[in-house]
DNA sequence: ATGATTTTTTGACTATTGTCAACGTTTTTC
DNA sequence: GAAAAACGTTGACAATAGTCAAAAAATCAT
């Protein structure tokens, strides 16, 4: 099984051989250059990604080409353009590789099939849901609550790998701020 | 069993007789007052709240006693203080009924109960929280995406119980912008 | 019903953040 | 390694939204 998987399922299910083959399957090796969009705004998000070795960033654009980073996926999490995914309706959001990243994928239908043949499973992806699902809570929270100072502080606080590892660009379309204004609050303190 | 039970499981689930039992003695009925608070910012969330009648709401209170509503909860939904509920830490949000309601509450011992006992309710229960993570993510993408009044707009078309339902303050501070702008977006049309 | 409380609206002013433009720097790409 | 592209910073100005205050309207409790 690939060693991305074992650490995914590390801790939390024990697999006959039988299983590992199974999951193992299921979840297709693939690599994406730098810049590389995976899912299309427009088109349907038919996969999930783990990120094994590099960033996935899902993001919207505006009539005007701005853009808004809606989430960023680091090495060992898994992500997608979500409720493209879960509504098979053709995604409002693009999902693109930061830096040449190695990703595993697993489709809908392969999901479902493990669902249906792993036991553990379904409670492992539930609760991987509800960790995310808190996380999506907290920035609405900082969002509806806090000014862009305030905001960035937080950043830096629980996720300092997102103003290390990105452009400032990203984490400014992130925070949902102009470049010029994270630039102002970098440099005033 | 509970009507509200029974919609709930309704085309999803079917349920014997001892199963319906077991679910209903789970879901245990409250009455709340308009404005009571059933979860107190900084003590620990311990129920999911079915809405039967009424609309409950998750607020955040700042130092200077400012609140913003993070999610509103109407009839025949579920919802709590999740981060709190779900991690089991003191919560940074209260959870309030606006109006005077009715409502099932779930433990989270006995949630886990349904989720041994009961086969189909994770999956349901997942089914309901990947739509309510769907939920969250637009939300994110229009608080990072657009300005009050697009907003508003937004919310207008998606949610229109929201401002038909609930007073004008709490409007504001769920769209994260104040009374008084609000009340500004509504006459200029 | 009516007095009290809360909510909503409006105005004047302020603060925050965005936009546009220019310039220097770093990073890619061939 | 040189040209090109992308990125980051700064300044001037504009626009959006917040704050404070006061009055008008609506709602609640008895």
């Amino acid at each position: 099984m690939h060693p991305a998987l074992k650490k995914l399922f590390a801790g939390k299910i024990i697999l006959t051989q039988e299983q590992e083959e199974l999951v193992n399957g299921c979840f297709k090796p693939l690599s994406a250059r730098r810049n590389e969009i995976l899912v299309q705004k427009g088109s349907i998000a038919r996969h999930l990604y783990l990120v094994v070795k590099g960033c996935l960033r899902i993001f919207l654009t505006n009539e005007d080409g701005s853009e808004a980073t809606r989430f960023l996926i680091f090495d060992g999490s898994m992500g997608t353009a979500f409720p493209s995914f879960i509504l098979k309706k053709p995604s409002v959001a693009s999902v693109q590789s930061l830096g040449p990243s190695e990703l595993l994928t697993l489709s809908y239908a392969d999901r479902q099939t493990l669902f249906n043949k792993i036991p553990g499973w379904e409670t492992m992806y539930r609760q991987a849901m509800e960790l995310a699902y808190i996380e999506s809570i907290q920035r609405i929270e900082s969002l509806i609550t806090m000014d862009a100072r305030a905001r960035y502080k937080i950043l830096l606080r629980d996720h300092p790998e997102i103003i290390q590892r990105l452009p400032s660009r990203i984490v400014a379309d992130y925070l949902g701020i102009s470049q010029e204004t994270l630039s102002r609050l970098k440099s005033k303190k």
